[in-house]
DNA sequence: GAATAAATTGTTTTT
DNA sequence: CAATTTATTC
């Protein structure tokens, strides 16, 4: 029973209660996924269940390659069979084979978030409403609200259809609905609902999963919303083995329709559910561990738990007090090569903020030193224009039906197809009930001879890739599209920066592409466009990567590091001013917090500005509720007036700082603040000494030559990215010969 | 119909 | 401040 051996007692009954209904409430850092594993591999080799029986739900992608991985490493290679994804990757598995009963097509699209807002914004045109008085951002959430919450457009308009407004937005749903539909598209809400509607309205698919997930698994369960706990009921009903693994005080997704309650109320839920919890962290030092648990004890209405290690003390807590954002990032920067210069690796450091937009400031410094880092989130790369472009063609070339895709590509690059064209194509489309493609391809009698051929060159180019489609893997149909369209000529036409990077991207594509057939099984289109639409940037992390990692605290949700840097720890960031007047939004700032502190394995840093830039305008903002939550003794101050000091005098501090210099990193004097300072932005490296002709190895730029040496500063020539003028005392960089 | 200039608007967090 | 939308001109 060696698969049991190494657990703990908790974890040990969590795995061997394999019947019935499980609840398992696992602390951060607790060891849940390897209760999940083992769980899973139990199952399999001791209880003899064939793994075509297990369904195993994650929050991430990334988290369930993980678990496929270790479990493979348990079992030696049995674990291709095992269900181990999102909700949504197994939902649109379950919709691939059935959705026809429910009347879409197989070949459906997915809609992202800006594809919502257009087709929301034609609904709201439609219905001639103002996009002032229905603002479609807002429209947009509380249709997702209701769908979260399994409120359909007939439901929404009797619950709400009182008032006047509600009325009229209870229309845009219907009408947003009948559109997606019209489009053969699913937005990712739907992904969810029309599984549970495919389940309702055919009991024969129902009872095939029923049957089937013999015995299933949900990973994070606090972030479920009520559309995935009906879902999750309805399959487990059958067998009623289903074990949930979560953590009410990590529930962060509450503003997505994840409904804490799923988890607070399991028990009620499921008769005769046992309940385990695990306890013991292995993660973090008892500092990090008190802290966090002291802030978290703040939150009401929480399930009672005593988080305890076996682990080191550790050091104190460094809470940084910064000038500004700038002196933040280059604190915070500053102690990463410091550490780097002790032998720890970039790899070991995160930074990690509440909005992405904090993200710059950082970017910003670590560019100028030249350290690999790695930031998460943010635009995607799937978000950027020229890439959706592409994105849009191969969605019309795999459903015709879609409008949005169409309307977005048909004159990219232009062809004079203008939107009085497209609005008499659309108005003959929607006279017809066809669609706009359809309305593309018998156009003659509505349009003037000239403009008719344009569009019919269009048609015959689409029809022809749809053609090529047929037979071409997806790299070559990409290419085919990249060239037939003229979209590569179109940019090379002007070769500015902008439009070498958007190349650039594109061969990146080609590339993504590539690797997707390599490794998938199924390399159809259909497949590659909901892999595109399901995957996310964290997914894509490589932990093994030496760069300091950048993203935000939502990011961090399951990863863990050497070093964290909790960053903006200020009132009115975080907790964001907005959610400072909700108690229950309060709240859920605070678990987010918590997730936060918990991510640290052996340091954490917390740092605050006294003064930051917020749209141009600048705040002056106290330190963060939470901060001043952790006790005194796990904590030591560096930086701008270490002790307490009043807001206006803080104020007063910031307001009469010197100008920061921009240049070198940390050379500046900054002593005349009116208080002294607890650290000062020097390192000690004066040993090292550069000269001219000398070659040296960069942690980012690679390999070089020494042009230009003095006691503060070299310049090098680097093989890949050109002269660089560098600071001797803070740049990673090695002498190699 | 398209390119440029001006004005306005707004920011959590994401499967 | 920056990104997006709207107005203006060619």
């Amino acid at each position: 029973m060696d698969l049991i051996d190494s657990l703990n007692e908790a974890q040990r009954n969590a795995v061997l209660a394999t019947e019935g209904p499980l609840l398992i409430l696992a602390g951060a850092g607790s060891g849940k996924t390897r209760v999940i594993t083992h769980r899973i591999a139990y199952l399999i080799k001791e209880k003899g269940v064939s793994p075509y029986n297990i369904l195993a739900i994650t929050f991430t992608n990334k988290a369930a390659r993980e678990m496929r991985e270790r479990v493979e490493a348990l079992l030696g290679g049995e674990a291709r069979d095992i269900w181990i994804m999102t909700f949504h990757a197994a939902c649109v598995r379950i919709l691939r084979r059935d959705i026809e009963h429910i009347g879409y097509s197989r070949s459906f699209v997915i809609y992202d978030a800006s594809d919502q807002l257009t087709l929301l914004k034609n609904c709201i045109k439609e219905l001639d409403l103002n996009e002032k008085l229905y603002d479609p951002k807002a429209m947009l959430s509380a249709i997702s609200k209701a769908k979260d919450k399994m409120i359909g457009p007939d439901e929404y308009a009797k619950a709400y259809g009182e008032d006047f407004r509600n009325k009229k937005i209870g229309d845009i749903y219907r009408l947003y609905q009948d559109k997606l539909k019209k489009n053969n598209a699913l937005d990712f809400d739907d992904i969810i609902l029309k599984t549970i509607e495919l389940f309702k309205s055919n009991p024969e698919v129902l009872d095939y999963y029923q049957r089937r997930f013999k015995y299933i698994m949900v990973d994070e369960y606090q972030d479920t919303n009520a559309a995935q706990y009906q879902l999750i009921k309805l399959l487990s009903s059958y067998h009623q083995n289903l074990c949930v693994v979560g953590d009410d005080d990590q529930s962060i997704y509450g503003w997505r329709g994840a409904d804490i309650r799923n988890i607070l109320d399991f028990e009620k839920d499921f008769k005769n559910t046992k309940v385990i919890k695990l306890e013991q962290n292995y993660r973090s030092t008892k500092q990090i561990l008190e802290a966090a648990n002291e802030v978290v004890a703040n939150n009401k209405g929480r399930k009672a738990k005593k988080l305890w290690t076996a682990n080191d003390d550790g050091t104190p807590i460094t809470v940084y007090t910064a000038a500004d954002e700038h002196d933040e990032a280059e604190y915070a920067i500053m102690r990463i090569l410091e550490g780097v210069a002790q032998g720890k690796s970039f790899g070991d450091y995160a930074i990690l903020y509440r909005t992405n937009a904090q993200s710059r400031v950082f970017e910003d410094v670590l560019n100028r030193e030249g350290i690999p880092y790695k930031m998460v989130g943010g635009l995607r790369f799937y978000d950027r224009k020229e890439i959706k472009d592409i994105i849009a063609y191969l969605r019309v070339l795999q459903n015709p039906l879609d409008d949005i895709s169409l309307r977005r590509i048909v004159n990219v690059p232009r062809r004079g197809i203008g939107e009085g064209t497209l609005s008499k194509l659309d108005e003959s489309a929607a006279k017809r009930g066809i669609s706009l493609y359809d309305a593309m391809m018998e156009c003659d009698d509505i349009l003037p001879g000239r403009t008719a051929r344009t569009i019919g060159k269009f048609v015959e180019m689409m029809s022809e890739l749809m053609a090529v489609k047929e037979v071409a893997t997806v790299t070559q149909l990409i290419n085919e599209v990249l060239d037939r369209t003229g979209y590569i000529k179109e940019l090379e036409k002007d070769d500015s920066e902008e439009n070498q990077s958007r190349i650039q991207n594109l061969q990146e594509f080609l590339t993504v592409a590539q690797e997707f057939e390599n490794k998938s099984e199924d390399k159809s289109l259909q497949a590659f466009l909901e892999n595109i639409s399901l995957v996310t940037d964290v997914d894509n992390l490589d932990e093994n990567e030496d760069a300091v990692i950048l993203m935000t605290l939502h990011g961090a949700k399951g990863l863990e590091f050497d070093n964290v840097f909790l960053v903006g720890m200020e009132e009115g960031v975080f907790p964001l001013s907005r959610a400072m007047l909700d108690e229950a939004q309060l709240e859920e700032e605070r678990r987010l917090c918590y997730v936060g502190i918990t991510r640290a394995r052996k340091k954490l840093y917390i740092t605050h500005a006294l003064q930051r830039n917020i749209y141009g305008s600048v705040n002056y903002n106290p330190v963060s509720r939470f901060v001043e939550e952790i006790p005194e003794h796990l904590i030591e101050h560096e930086g701008y007036e270490a002790g307490g000091v009043s807001r206006s005098e803080r104020k007063y501090i910031a307001a009469t700082a010197e100008p920061r210099r921009t240049g070198t990193l940390f050379t500046q004097d900054q002593g005349d603040f009116g208080v002294p300072l607890t650290h000062r932005h020097k390192r000690d490296r004066s040993a090292v000494k550069f000269t001219e002709g000398q070659k040296v190895q960069h942690a980012k730029w690679g390999i070089g030559t020494v042009v230009e040496a003095s006691d503060s500063e070299v310049v090098v020539v680097f093989d890949s990215v050109g002269s660089k003028r560098l600071a001797v005392d803070f740049a990673p960089l090695k002498v190699i010969e």
